[in-house]
DNA sequence: CTAAATTTGTACCAATCAGTACAAATTTAG
DNA sequence: CTAAATTTGTACTGATTGGTACAAATTTAG
């Protein structure tokens, strides 16, 4: 039995990766009382809601992570070549390599795809939006920016997949590199 | 209530596509008499293994299955171009152009990936094996091969997934129609 | 037709589940 | 220091779970 955190984020951390481990349904309250070292007075007391809630809140708080990390990078003003590469650098952290599976891609393949739908369509949706957008400030016609970021987005979700399935990293890392290749301009030079 | 089927083969698909649902946790005795019409006593009498052994029998029909309609063709005698683009269409048929999940994929991200982690690994490294096969007889080295199929291979996990999360079999269509482009050699014509 | 095989669905078992209630213990805030 | 807030973990609830056992009913095979 692990020490309670004090600290809500980590809490909200370590609750993350039992729901990616088990699944919604597959993550009891006992595996969370486990995992965190909160009583289940306190889980109901921070989540009167329940486990719905708690999936809820650890979905909100993954939305957020992107925003400032993966998003706002994307974004920045001056944009700047190196702000596809932060994103694949911090993609590649988040995921682990490929060991750490999305959440988001896990309740999409399940029938709870239907309870928590709009925030799983607006995970994914924003995510490709602004990489779209990124790539268009890169003179990328706007429909093959699209694609192109549909293409980055559900590349990494394979790889994930496949990394796992054969307990590989190296593929997650090929897939990055390759994405890198095809996301960021050659140099001037190269052509 | 279903009628039971007498077929075997249509309740091994039956049951498939329940764990595909609701995964193997999540997918209880209670659920597959409901969608198989099958008593709870004939389910323990068919798989006295219990529910593993409904997972497993699964798990290897779905091997057969791919056995028989992906590989095979891939490794047909005398091997013609259409073999891929036969690939491909087999594909798209059996995801139901992305809407339906790939089991193994699905245990991959799940900590049930331990205990079927041999068939899930075979599965996939035989497909990403056989595609390699197949392109090295279209004369790519052997090293551009296979990471062409792992590339194509986890596309199509991923764009299962994304198009799932986003409810677009589109997204799924146009990632196979940009496979084809990349597995089939251009007609020289256009060299 | 008969015997064997299969199906059925109930009762039962022990275990687990999410959630509710809550008194006692502990921590926090001012 | 005190009062409020939080934590704790147990008892309880009704429900569900996978699996076992099995007698009666039905189907199948020869």
């Amino acid at each position: 039995m692990p020490r309670p955190s004090k600290d809500p984020a980590q809490t909200l951390a370590i609750l993350a990766e039992v729901f990616r481990e088990y699944g919604y349904e597959g993550t009891s309250i006992g595996l969370i009382t486990q995992a965190t070292g909160l009583g289940k007075g306190s889980l109901y007391n921070l989540f009167p809601g329940g486990k719905a809630e708690m999936m809820t809140t650890v979905l909100t708080d993954i939305k957020t992570w992107f925003e400032t990390h993966i998003y706002a990078p994307l974004q920045a003003e001056p944009h700047t070549p190196t702000s596809i590469q932060s994103m694949l650098d911090a993609v590649t952290r988040y995921f682990h390599s490929g060991q750490r599976v999305c959440l988001m891609g896990v309740l999409a393949t399940g029938h709870q795809r239907d309870q928590f739908s709009e925030t799983i369509a607006h995970y994914f949706t924003t995510w490709i939006e602004t990489l779209t957008a990124s790539l268009e400030r890169i003179h990328l016609p706007h429909h093959d920016a699209r694609h192109l970021a549909e293409e980055t987005v559900l590349q990494i979700q394979g790889a994930i997949i496949l990394s796992r399935a054969l307990n590989d990293p190296a593929i997650f890392q090929r897939t990055i590199t390759q994405l890198h290749n095809k996301l960021t301009p050659p140099a001037p030079k190269a052509k």
